[in-house]
DNA sequence: GTTAGCACTCTGGCACTGAGAGTGCTAACC
DNA sequence: GGTTAGCACTCTCAGTGCCAGAGTGCTAAC
């Protein structure tokens, strides 16, 4: 059964020419694209006749369908696919856009650890789908430095700067009052013995701590207390994928019934797959494209994905994209994205150094 | 001013009957309601002629309509405005469901800035709408301490612990480079002066500081800093108007279409409409209830808002409260969002003792 | 291989229909 | 007087038939 045309690889030039403007055409539309209106519209040199036959091929081959017989022809998630394919290699983004985007890096204060946010909401902008960002996680974080602030009664606050320089804080119980005095005396230990180690090289250190007094002991107790908040730190699957400008999908005309949105909401809060998301992403090492029914779970089956890692392996790293329609304009979103991610990596280059 | 005739404030008992059976038949179907159906669900000891009769006399009032003749009634904002009035002051929280919240609220760590997104999501997941939370504001925020911690070449992350005990972190550059003993000794210094004190008392303080030597210099400048940033913490009109759980209303009939919706979720970033609500509900000091076009901007015209006040005026308050359809189960989100509310009272009084 | 021409098919809008739902009104009832 | 039974009336909704328009697939000629 070795029809010619059952795996055809490299499309001819022509059908693939055809084959994109009736990408370009519907993702600006969102109309099905008649034969005639390609004509006119993109000036091919062939009769609307032509263009027909080979729309039946490209239908043949899985790369476009027809709503109905006299509907036009749109396209299908193995066109997309195959469009992509042909474009994602070399695509950058205009200057001027470049320029739009790092301005608005450029607004915020230095505050590390919004920058994921601030990538979430310019995707958004930028490409007119919804932005996704998770937070640069770092492979093993270390401590820099910690604080000891009286909170209440036997309650004090537990500081937590990381080395990357975001701080985390939680309030730990005291069996036994003590003064702000004694906690800056027992912050002022630990943070000889700890700064610098993760939570891996905590554990030794902890066990030669001495436990003459009752400041020891407590100090000891705080000091475990720390290597735990760090190793839950370590352990947080995805802490968090960030989402902004899901009203902008709401826009596009596909979503105009409001159930397809929700399962697509609702799935964004699955952690459990996003988690593995992006570990395929940060793996891959480049953008990555999920189209249509290439997305595991149904939900997802109307909607693409634009993902982009960023950060350095074996230091930190993220991912951030676009969730848009599949019929996004494709070539935009992926140079925005890949430019975005670039520009976490210049940040990630900057906190992690 | 005849007020009596146009409209009858007090309805004479079987009106009010009928109207609540009406608006909890609506809440409970999303379907116009018919005489018919009113007097054998709700055992009227009437006719439905008789509870036609009535309904008319409702219409006329303006508590009711009906989508087109031969549709049953459907309750108008008016009419659900007399509903809550009638109800509002007695419903109380069914002990299981209390029961419910406190649990969930007990779940979390004590890290005191997530509080009000659990609200939020209590408040979404009890009503089945959205819920909406603002984090405690404190009145004038007092710095409990500060810490200075190196951050790269020319560069420190200041800290500051705030009175109420959430944290704030932000990147200042040095002109002149310091080791992190210079910073401990800097941050030493100024906690020294002005922990303790609140934005608007740090002025004269940070006036009287030495000035003799580099050192000195820096730790005037860095002091400054701190008070812009504390007087931007009192500064910002609604820190954050946190919602959760939009995907509840999604699911809600009346919000098939997407439009609707997508201006509901834009309105929701207008922090000065918000910030002004927020205000009016805090200054009422009880749950207040927005209904329909009772909201000043028409985005709203088809939902409806519960909020409540929390916290100790002169202290640090907030907002909690939930937004649905205007078809809400009011007596079920009054209470809710009280008893949150309550929960809420007794954590700011412990962290703002 | 390309194209003109035409028959064919399907949608979308419109008008019409009948059934069903629910009301408003009137006249009888208590 | 208020209440009720009964019935005419109105409006929606689903289904049907029809027509115009859009766009295709196919054939035969170039």
């Amino acid at each position: 059964m070795a029809r010619r045309k059952d795996r055809p690889g490299p499309l001819d030039p022509r059908s693939a020419a055809i084959l994109r403007a009736i990408i370009e055409e519907y993702v600006a539309t969102a109309q099905p694209v008649a034969s005639q209106a390609l004509v006119v519209k993109y000036h091919l040199d062939v009769s609307s006749a032509t263009v027909r036959n080979v729309m039946a091929e490209l239908e043949r081959a899985g790369y476009l369908r027809s709503p109905h017989t006299s509907a036009g022809r749109v396209p299908t998630d193995a066109g997309y696919r195959l469009y992509v394919e042909s474009i994602s290699t070399a695509v950058v983004l205009a200057p001027v856009e470049q320029l739009m985007i790092r301005h608005q890096f450029g607004q915020v204060e230095f505050a590390s650890e919004q920058w994921f946010r601030l990538a979430a909401s310019t995707l958004a902008g930028a490409t007119h789908s919804a932005g996704l960002a998770t937070p640069a996680k770092p492979d093993a974080t270390r401590l820099r430095r910690l604080d000891l602030v009286e909170a209440g009664e036997r309650l004090a606050s537990l500081i937590l700067v990381l080395a990357e320089g975001s701080v985390r804080q939680l309030l730990v119980p005291l069996d036994e009052g003590t003064d702000q005095a004694g906690l800056d005396s027992i912050a002022g230990r630990l943070n000889e013995r700890l700064s610098g180690l993760a939570a891996g090289d905590m554990t030794p250190v902890i066990r030669a701590l001495p436990l003459d007094d009752d400041l020891d002991r407590l100090a000891a107790r705080i000091a475990e207390r720390v290597e735990r908040a760090m190793r839950e730190f370590d352990a947080m699957a995805v802490d968090d994928l960030f989402s902004e400008g899901l009203l902008n999908v709401l826009a596009e005309p596909e979503f105009a019934q409001t159930e397809k949105v929700r399962r697509v909401f609702a799935l964004l809060e699955d952690r459990v797959y996003f988690g593995d998301l992006v570990h395929e992403v940060t793996e891959s090492g480049d953008v990555r494209i999920y189209i249509g029914a290439e997305n595991r779970p149904i939900e997802l089956h109307d909607v693409a994905l634009v993902l982009a890692p960023y950060g350095r392996p074996g230091r930190a790293s993220g991912v951030v994209g676009v969730l848009g329609p599949t019929r996004m304009a494709y070539p935009h979103a992926i140079s925005t994205v890949r430019y975005v991610s670039a520009l976490m990596n210049e940040l990630v280059d900057h906190l992690y150094a």
